[in-house]
DNA sequence: ATTGATTGAGACATTAATGTCTCATACACT
DNA sequence: AGTGTATGAGACATTAATGTCTCAATCAAT
């Protein structure tokens, strides 16, 4: 059942250093991806014809990563605000690899679809947040989505800058989220 | 005391469309905003000598208007808490002149001290409000300056997607930041 | 060892943006 | 009206990224 090849697995590295060379840089060039991969870049454009599909399939793997590990850390929550309070712990180690899609525009019609997919999951959240009582039923529900989207890619950038304990981010995330920074 | 001329204002011209382009595309082209601003590519030149210049110069008037109306709807505030309503209200309207900064890469080391000053501005908020007990002492300081930055770039980019209506945003803004999405 | 496929390196054409330059035109000011 | 300056249009050289192609070398499998 040897899925494919013991040869180098040039297209996972490409797609590795893509990540990390976008989410640095989102203008940077096929040659620096091909060198930080330590590929020939006419080998990149064997596996990607074009720099847009190469951007569309790292899109796509980020996705399925964060729709992966939300869909594990939710699982058997019994309230929504535990769902809530997992998806964020699970969600914000990814940041760093989720984080340069803002960026890039998604121009694939498919992958902007999923987006879009994404977003009414959390609004289904959102509903379900006010039913328990815990979210105020007075706060515009896209308000509370795109709240919760901006917390994620917040809590990203102040770890990726050092400025905030990996191991703090979510709960302080949540806690901002559902308080504020106000005074209790 | 005639400051300069009473021909076409290029140079304003120009920028305002710089402005207006590079918040939809910060990828845009100098052709064109030229062509938004009604003005010939080589103009366009002749008053900024390279890509870096005109977006240093724009740049800078962004930052100009967001700090004098800061100064101004700030002034004569009594309080902290009325220094931050009153900031997000002038601030959050301009937002979408203030936006593209996040992309392009601020280059220019003055500007890029001047933005240290002006987070350092708010963290200064910061602590006062912890002082007056708005605002809780336990939250990092950074993660507080962050939130309140945050915050006014979600504002603004809900209501130029139309999910908001521009009055409601400053307010809304405000009570997320001190009582976040909870129940009351 | 031989075969077949994949790779790295590099040459090449294409495209797009940038910045410079020229020149005829139009405007402001006198 | 006359003068000087700024403009628009376009030609031009330069640079960088992209995508295609070729060829020799390498590796996996037999």
């Amino acid at each position: 059942m040897a899925r494919k090849a013991l040869r180098p697995p040039v297209r996972e590295a490409v797609i590795d250093a893509a990540i990390d060379t976008l989410a640095r840089n989102p203008g940077a060039s096929l040659s620096e991806i091909a060198a930080r991969a330590g590929v020939g870049r006419a080998s990149l454009h064997r596996h990607f014809p074009s720099r847009g599909a190469l951007v569309t399939a790292i899109t796509r793997q980020c996705m399925d990563e964060i729709d992966a590990a939300t869909d594990e850390a939710v699982e058997g929550a019994r309230t929504a605000r535990e769902r809530l309070s997992r998806m964020l712990e699970a969600v914000i180690p990814l940041g760093d690899r989720y984080h340069f899609l803002a960026a890039e525009a998604l121009d694939d019609p498919r992958l902007q679809t999923r987006h879009e997919a994404d977003l009414e999951w959390l609004g289904g959240l959102v509903d379900e947040l006010r039913e328990e009582g815990v979210m105020a039923p007075d706060v515009p529900r896209g308000w509370a989505v795109a709240n919760i989207d901006a917390q994620v890619w917040l809590a990203w950038s102040e770890v990726a800058a050092g400025k905030l304990a990996p191991a703090d981010a979510a709960g302080l995330a949540f806690r901002t989220l559902l308080q504020g920074l106000g005074q209790r």
